[in-house]
DNA sequence: TGTACATCAGTGAACGCGCGTTCACTGATGTAC
DNA sequence: TGTACATCAGTGAACGCGCGTTCACTGATGTAC
């Protein structure tokens, strides 16, 4: 009844259904013409649109491109929390190393579905492209999907002190950059959080430094003729360096 | 004194020296546009040359790529080799362990040295380009680097039996992969060397990824203001997965 | 409810640029007698 | 050693293509009275 939600019906509704559209598009071409491919033409023209129509909804080609990669990062953080709270969910009060697991194998599934929106934040940069201040905040989901499950683990006791963290200098410089990224995690996420040892966080970013590692490898065609297909290989990892880190 | 040698001397040293100064020059060039960015007309400008010119030395842009994706592959695995034999001649019959993290080391220093080879040949594949069955030999290098230290520390007994062997089936399909890559491996580089046992030889690739995916992330810029500089970060890992493989 | 005006989406032409590749050519270098 | 011929490197113009972005415009949709 309102004129004005009814001017949100009509032709805002139109341009948030194109911005959509063009989206979508977009994300089509990436398949084909990778990142630094992206053409604002090719895409006009698969709509059916001048090229510069487009300029109505994005300033510009890297405009369009910041937009596709905020949308990967948010399309993955959505998939890892689910991941998080689901496998916690389903199984009554699912173990840390659960989680963990879960977490990772939807990052691989996530790989697999989406290969060129997992290229476009996790492979080489667009060269010419500086992605601005707006991706940190979408990017930073992953991480903190990780981060969570290990918070969680030190807060119910199911994080093992494993032998190795005696190998870690207390005072060295390593165990200072991790001391201060779990306090950075604490502040920005939960104050009153138990904190992560650092031997445990270094660990952890071991272990997923693994796992991108072997999805790269997985979707950049490194294992071609070796270990395919790869999902046992993957089940393995994830279950050895679940251990790794100390979950339990 | 022999006219052959002389039209060697002078045309075909021309030759010899303009192949090599174009492929520099395009090396170059990656760093600014990356690898699909790559232009002949641009590659001849900084030559002072004609683009068509150019022809006389590489029938077309592609075969250019692949000259300089066979030349990174064969720099890095000149790099690998000799840290694997660099470390076993400076220290008197130097332990598996410490020849595994020289290679780990070397990998990075080249990385960090060459990061737009790095991403030529580790990070996203450029559309459109295929690369050849040329490229397949020195390509795998890198992952020979690895596989014969693995094979020495068989032989020579530095290999210790882990606990997590037990946990992969034996006739499970990881298992039958694993088996699989060893024979090739034998196969193709020393038909009477002992067979890695496929539970080190999984560990090895989970090694391996690992490395190959903290490089990228440290490259690509995943880790900017977390763990910066990394280098602690690098050697605690590297140290932690030569225990995790078996290595001693 | 009806009309005058403002807003906005999309058009089509144009600017200026760069690219890979082909082709007929000139002139220098090398070869054979 | 000298000359006639063959080989080859590099030139410059051209073909046909695609790109991002700007700009004056038309016509439809929405707003205010």
């Amino acid at each position: 009844m309102n004129p004005v939600n009814a001017s949100h019906t009509a032709r805002e509704r139109a341009r948030a259904e194109l911005t959509r559209e063009i989206k979508e598009e977009a994300r089509r071409q990436l398949a084909v013409a990778g990142a630094d491919g992206l053409s604002l033409r090719a895409v006009a023209r698969s709509l059916g649109m001048v090229s510069s129509a487009l300029y109505r909804y994005y300033p510009s080609r890297d405009d369009l491109l910041t937009a596709l990669i905020i949308d990967a990062h948010n399309s993955l953080g959505d998939a890892l929390e689910a991941a998080s709270a689901g496998s916690a969910a389903s199984v009554a009060s699912a173990s840390a190393s659960r989680r963990w697991a879960a977490v990772c194998h939807a990052v691989r599934a996530w790989a697999l579905a989406n290969p060129h929106e997992y290229a476009l934040i996790y492979g080489s940069p667009v060269p010419g492209y500086r992605a601005p201040e707006a991706t940190i905040g979408p990017a930073s989901r992953m991480p903190f999907a990780f981060a969570g499950i290990l918070r969680d683990a030190v807060a119910l006791g199911e994080l093992a002190a494993v032998p190795g963290d005696a190998s870690l200098p207390v005072d060295g410089p390593l165990a200072k950059q991790a001391a201060a990224l779990t306090a950075a995690l604490a502040a920005a996420d939960a104050p009153d959080a138990p904190e992560v040892p650092p031997g445990a966080l270094i660990r952890a970013v071991i272990a997923w430094t693994q796992l991108f590692g072997m999805i790269s490898f997985e979707l950049f065609g490194q294992f071609v003729g070796t270990f395919d297909p790869t999902d046992d290989l993957f089940a393995n990892a994830i279950t050895q360096m679940t251990t790794f880190v100390g979950l339990r």
